[in-house]
DNA sequence: GTCTATAGCTTGATAGAC
DNA sequence: GTCTATCAAGCTATAGAC
């Protein structure tokens, strides 16, 4: 509230960076995206995002105001992005396939590979917000508001999508199988290095091309068999 | 360290409570897990702690040494007693199967089963506890490594009974479908409350009979799925 | 825009009375 | 065992110089 009309005005995002230097509001995200995704809202102190922004701590006050308003830039930032390029995926399937079966596992394919390539091709920024989506994912507190608030528009379009491809399948399983596609889904995508551990580096968490093989196929295989154990 | 004498030593362990008034020990352990489990480890002071359990904060530094010992305390308390009864369910199974084929979904049932059950049929800490596993599995610094001190045994084992039931497989398909299924399970164990959100009541989260009902086929046919797409 | 300095509070932890 | 009292440290956030 005391910086609002600082991030609405168009003064700053106008002319922002002027070509010298760092983008320091930037970089401040960057930082805290970093550290939240790693330690958690609470785990993150506003110094220490400053320290590993290279800026002083009322830097961040002046672009974001309270902390927990820097951690919502955060969150936000790359959401739009995200949600763009998966309804676009969706569409796109959707958009060729009109009149004939859409299947399944293409539906769910669509929806997950533009996470999937962000996290192999992008910069480490999206490894650290898809950690941060799953922290927030599994935070009973707040995060299921949080998640629903910015991303239940693309899950309904999968639904949608999935209710098409399989109109005989019951409306609660639909929603009960994204849960537990999502629930792999973001363990898959935070990369926590546990299944190196327990696997004696058999297989490496960083290893997302090994996720995409399996995943789609698991996704697709458990969402017909739940189906059809209904009928 | 400062405290470790009190907490090995026989004297505490052996007349406690005494058989007049709550145990303080337990007290301060429940509500430790429940806000634990909801902000998780840096979003709980041990003031909050101490009040929720009707006690002093010196008392928990009396009994519990430093907060994340009070925390590992917390997370130690009911590994036992569920590794206890996932080892002994697949162990059953097993028991009764040998010789014939086992059957990948029954594994699977026996090695989720104990936990559905303890948060349905046992106290409320139950949920609390799951909660906090599902927090710690995706938490990045440090969740890792914790999943696999108190919980790698287990999953050797359901693993080990995986591959006895499907010796085709490959090792690391089955790691991998391994993490998708904990991944699955372990949201489903949390109860956000966002599938409930998200499908306008049609589901509710705090219905683990919904979740038992089509998560075992949802594994079983993935696991199936992933296994022969290799051959 | 960016930094210095600091106010005002909360935190984890302890010493010591009972 | 349990509580009162308290300390040193660290925290968020802001005011004001430049």
């Amino acid at each position: 509230m005391a910086h609002s009309e600082k991030q609405s005005g168009g003064a700053l995002r106008g002319r922002r960076r002027k070509g010298q230097g760092p983008d320091l509001r930037e970089s401040i995200l960057d930082a805290a995206e970093d550290l939240f995704s790693r330690h958690g809202f609470h785990g993150v102190t506003v110094r220490q995002v400053a320290a590993e922004a290279g800026v002083d701590t009322a830097l961040i006050h002046y672009y974001f105001g309270a902390k927990r308003e820097l951690f919502d830039h955060v969150f936000a930032r790359r959401a739009e992005i995200l949600n763009g390029a998966r309804l676009q995926a969706i569409a796109a399937y959707r958009a060729a396939h009109t009149g004939g079966d859409l299947d399944p596992e293409a539906i769910i394919r669509a929806f997950i590979d533009p996470m999937i390539n962000l996290s192999l091709t992008g910069d480490e920024g999206w490894k650290n917000y898809f950690r941060l989506v799953a922290l927030v994912n599994n935070t009973p507190a707040w995060g299921g508001e949080t998640m629903s608030r910015f991303f239940d528009p693309v899950v309904r379009q999968l639904v949608d999508a999935l209710r098409d491809a399989l109109p005989q399948a019951e409306e609660r399983d639909l929603y009960w199988c994204y849960q537990f596609l999502t629930g792999a889904l973001m363990l898959a995508l935070s990369e926590t290095g546990r299944i190196d551990h327990l696997s004696g580096d058999l297989c490496r968490s960083t290893d997302l091309e090994a996720v995409r093989a399996r995943l789609y196929a698991w996704c697709a295989a458990g969402l017909r068999e739940v189906v059809s154990r209904r009928l």
